[in-house]
RNA sequence: GUGGGGGUAGCUCAGUUGGCAGAGCACAGGGUUGUGGCCCCUGUGGUCGCGGGUUCGAGUCCCGUCCCUCACCCCA
């Protein structure tokens, strides 16, 4: 009987998967030092406040999955839902404009958002994201967007992008109104909580997934034909740097995200395999948000890539035949086993040695099941003779060597 | 928060009309005195999610509860 488990919705990354969730982060570590991205490790709590302003009050995130506690001081503390708002924070917080832009920052850590857990859902779980702060023209879009796929085909995950613009200060506002305007007439017909959501958070309607709101608004009034000059350059000179390397965008105009920081561009990469989290990774524009944190208007992008998400599309890689497993037969023997293995290791081979105090026979499993290439025998018969018997555990063969030889890297000479 | 499907060995799952709790895999030991994989034998391992009820008797029927899972909502 188990007497205690992992909080709800948190789970143990185990090996194998531990080691498959590692190679996916050092494929994206690998990648970012290429496009000059440095690493920023933030704080897992911030002051609740911090995202009631950044994501938006009215956001589900905000208003019911946050992990809300409080300190000794009687401060509300919560456990990070998503992390840009701690990088907008910190960017603000340490002036680090100053020392020029962009400033181009990942991060790798866990989030926590208390939802009732599902498939690829989980109240704790990994994100690594990317913000890149300064740029305001598509070309920084593109390569935000240009960067998660390249993690992702790198990991071999396919994936579809979906893009959109959502506008910005100066073309978001009227085109609130119509849309609002249409909703209210037309709102009626709607599902319940869309009706709720006329009055709170309007876009949302925009991505219900009711087959009749979908009816009704197909003839809904669509951002694309309010946008703003600016906006809509924006966009054309995004989708346009997108096509000319190579990417052909599913452009969704009901494609809304559900934080209120969002300006002008937002994406999803999505897999058919995920079932209905399909999302992968996601981002977006947000030129204002490091305002709101009481720094300077400072445009920015970035997107972030939820690791469990990918994970579950990615296989655990079969360990190769690698290193030495140091078989023991006698009490004597076990010692200069360790001597050897340590000499092994010393030198940067991976080296093993039985702790289990078991048979012969059992070793020579154990070296064959955690996979070594060799398994260097120190029985009686070597400890007579002074040399070591060396086998290639997928070959099956054997010769004798000497302990010098084997400590000089002579494992080659195999027959 | 709402709905569907599930909790039996470490894992994947059988378990007939209520009648002694099983298989495969994994793990451990062995198969003529040192040698892994294939094969064979043996073994370890279950308060049948938890609590109550019905019954001579409950894994099985009833009630409650917790958890997992999928979906809705929302999102990475």
């Amino acid at each position: 009987m188990v007497r205690y488990r992992a909080p709800r919705g948190m789970e143990d990354i185990l090996p194998p998967r531990s080691k498959t969730m590692r190679r996916l982060e050092e494929i994206a570590r690998e990648l970012l030092a290429l496009y000059g991205y440095d690493e920023i490790i933030l704080p897992v709590m911030e002051q609740a406040e911090l995202y009631l302003r950044s994501i938006g009050e009215e956001t589900d995130i905000v208003q019911k999955e946050m992990f809300i506690l409080e300190d000794r001081a009687g401060r509300k503390l919560a456990l990070r839902p998503e992390a840009t708002a701690g990088v907008a924070r910190a960017f603000v917080e340490h002036g680090m404009d100053r020392g020029g832009l962009p400033v181009k920052l990942f991060y790798v850590g866990p989030m926590f958002r208390h939802e009732r857990p599902q498939a690829g859902r989980y109240r704790q779980f990994h994100q690594l994201g990317v913000e890149l702060i300064g740029p305001a023209s598509p070309e920084a879009d593109a390569e935000t967007i240009l960067l998660a796929l390249h993690i992702l085909k790198r990991a071999d995950i396919p994936v579809e992008l979906r893009l959109n613009t959502v506008g910005d200060a100066s073309c978001r506002p009227s085109y609130l109104r119509e849309l609002l305007g249409f909703l209210r007439k037309r709102g009626e017909q709607l599902c319940g909580e869309c009706q709720r959501r006329i009055e709170r958070n309007p876009l949302r309607v925009l991505d219900c997934k009711e087959p009749r709101c979908r009816e009704i608004l197909k003839e809904a009034p669509l951002i694309h034909d309010s946008l703003c000059a600016e906006c809509r350059a924006h966009w054309e000179e995004l989708l346009d740097v997108l096509r000319q390397q190579g990417v052909e965008p599913l452009i969704d105009p009901l494609l809304v995200r559900g934080l209120d920081y969002y300006t002008r561009t937002v994406f999803e990469l999505v897999s058919p395999n995920l079932g209905a989290q399909n999302a992968v990774a996601a981002g977006g524009r947000y030129d204002y948000l490091i305002e709101e944190m009481g720094g300077k208007r400072t445009p920015a992008v970035g997107f972030s890539l939820g690791m469990e998400r990918a994970l579950l599309l990615m296989g655990d890689r079969d360990d190769i035949r690698e290193g030495v497993y140091v078989v023991a037969q006698s009490e004597t023997a076990r010692r200069q086993a360790l001597n050897l293995a340590m000499e092994l290791r010393k030198r940067g081979l991976r080296a093993e040695v039985d702790v289990m105090r078991r048979s012969l026979k059992a070793q020579m499993r154990e070296a064959d099941r955690r996979n070594f290439q060799y398994a260097v025998i120190l029985g009686e018969e070597e400890l007579a003779g002074g040399y070591l018997t060396l086998k290639d555990m997928a070959e099956g063969v054997q010769r004798t060597t000497s302990w010098d030889g084997l400590l000089s890297g002579n494992f080659e000479a195999m027959e």
